[in-house]
RNA sequence: GGCCCCAUAGACUAAUGGUUAGGUCAUCAGCCUUUCACGCUGACAGUAGCGGUUCGAAUCCGCUUGGGGUCACCA
């Protein structure tokens, strides 16, 4: 049988950092058996939908680089693949499912269910009380009817059986038992006539011939009661495998409160998608540890859901960025250049060619964590700069600097040849000719070009720059020195 | 609090009964040097605790402790 997963996010804003990772274990292990990948929308709660969610998320997962074989917008044969389009369906199997006795109906008020849970408040576990309660267990037929004829709304309760042990196994945990006193007669139709997450879920599964539930591991106290359902209308169940948490620095499940959790965030910052995804993936798994880096298809090839690790994960930021080092320092410049140009033009910053930029980022792709630090970083190479760091000045600019200076602008003005290995050549011979050490020099005319401290190669940077901008620069610094010093 | 899950250094992980417990990030130090980075070299640092099984335990079992998740007509 061919391996069918799926990723069932509902759509309530942004496609979290956890969710990708789901998403992205999904795609791996699919991809891995040459299975499907599904997405499926869980939209049944009306009360949060957002607008655009749906495309919000569909966008952010195809940034991630994850495509899915079935779904919206992409079609497939068991579809709907949105859950609210689905609604027929629930109610047939919600009749199937009364019909076989393992579900009631009930006629509760939500008040009268807050009443009840306040009961008894000593209580640790506050389980519907389905014997006390207003439901087909307590009524008689007649009143049944009556409640329904007379239009009060009512939802329809599992039937969850006495007394047993509900076990299942987990592909990442093994067995899992939970005696089924535990388990609350969960709602499964609500009063609005939608189903829960819980039937929904089950349903959708079972119809769409899902053969792996691979979800994050807050859903594994809910599992016994889908195990119920399946029991209950005679079905297989798929295999269950419940992924490790996304932590905060802190241990608590991952959250937008501790810093950025929506993937969307990660892009806009300008973290490369492969880089995040690769990042991602070993939040929970490692093909090997002997390395850090995989692309895609490696991590296709090697991936083995039954090696995921059980513990939760902290997401380190840290961590990310040097990942997404790895890739800025192998990754062709004209793409680097497909991301700044963008940036320069939202500062305002034109008139440069492609061949320029590309020259500006490869002199400050090592020295950057993110395509987009360089405006700031190297802002001087598009535009002069207009202020001096003060305390490098104070260190570096001494009294005879420019008497120094002025000979070797001569020799610079001369020339013919920008390159940096000249630049190096002219500017030590001449130094050194004056028993000086380059450093004395190149401290002097990083200030003038720059304007601060830290920087490429002084001789690269001069290179990049070009002759005139160079001259012209130290021109008008030297020129400013002196009106001050009149 | 009940239930469930989990536990290798600050963080991510490798080692599925036999290794001096390996790698990576972070941190620290040194080297390189033209500043800042990069890079290179090295260092610090770990099997939560206690029992048990075994010739032998990070690994299997139990207890304790700690952490997390979950207990809705949300997913």
């Amino acid at each position: 049988m061919s391996v069918r997963v799926r990723f069932a996010p509902s759509p309530t804003g942004f496609l979290h950092v956890g969710g990708l990772r789901t998403a992205l274990y999904n795609y791996l292990f699919a991809r891995h058996h040459n299975g499907t990948f599904v997405l499926r929308i869980e939209d049944t709660d009306r009360t949060r939908l957002v607008e655009n969610a749906v495309e919000n998320l569909i966008k952010s997962l195809h940034w991630a680089g994850i495509d899915y074989d079935e779904g919206p917008g992409r079609g497939g044969e068991y579809g709907p693949y949105i859950q609210s389009e689905r609604l027929y369906i629930y109610t047939e199997y919600a009749v199937q499912l009364h019909q076989r006795g393992a579900a009631y109906y009930a006629f509760d008020t939500p008040e009268e269910i807050d009443e009840m849970r306040k009961r008894n408040p000593a209580e640790s576990f506050t389980k519907y009380d389905r014997m006390l309660m207003k439901n087909e267990l307590t009524l008689s037929n007649v009143e049944v009817m009556k409640l329904i004829e007379a239009g009060k709304t009512f939802v329809l309760r599992l039937k969850v059986p006495d007394s047993t042990t509900i076990v299942f196994d987990d592909l990442i945990r093994g067995k899992v038992e939970v005696t089924a006193n535990e388990i609350d007669d969960q709602v499964l139709m609500k009063s609005d006539g939608f189903p829960t997450y819980h039937f929904a879920n089950v349903v959708d599964d079972h119809l769409m011939k899902i053969t792996h539930v691979i979800r994050g591991e807050e859903w594994l106290p809910s599992t016994p009661k889908h195990v119920i359902l399946y029991d209950a209308f005679g079905w297989d169940k798929p295999l269950f495998a419940h992924l490790p948490l996304l932590l905060n620095p802190d241990k608590t499940k991952l959250s937008k409160r501790q810093g950025s959790a929506a993937v969307e965030d990660f892009a806009s910052e300008g973290y490369f998608s492969d880089a995040f995804v690769n990042f991602i993936a070993l939040l929970g798994w490692n093909p090997s540890a002997d390395r850090e880096i995989y692309s895609i298809d490696e991590l296709i090839e090697s991936f083995d859901i039954e090696k995921v690790n059980k513990g939760g994960a902290v997401f380190d930021r840290a961590k990310l960025e040097w990942i997404n080092f790895q890739y800025l320092k192998q990754k062709p410049v004209s793409e680097l250049t497909d991301i700044l140009a963008p940036i320069l033009e939202a500062k305002d910053i034109s008139g440069f060619n492609t061949e320029y930029i590309e020259k500006v980022i490869d002199l400050f792709r090592e020295r950057i964590k993110l395509v987009k630090d360089i405006p700031e970083i190297a802002g001087y190479m598009f535009v002069p700069p207009q202020e001096y760091e003060p305390d490098y000045m104070e260190k570096y600019w001494k009294a005879n600097t420019i008497e120094i200076l002025k000979p070797l602008l001569v020799q610079y003005k001369a020339t013919d040849d920008f390159s940096h290995s000249a630049l190096y050549e002219l500017t030590k011979s001449y130094i050194e000719g004056l028993g000086m050490k380059l450093k004395e020099i190149i401290h002097p005319i990083r200030l003038m070009l720059t304007g601060k401290s830290a920087g490429a190669g002084m001789f690269e940077t001069m290179e990049v720059l070009g002759k005139d901008e160079c001259i012209k620069r130290i021109e008008e610094f030297i020129q400013k020195k002196e009106l001050e010093g009149i």
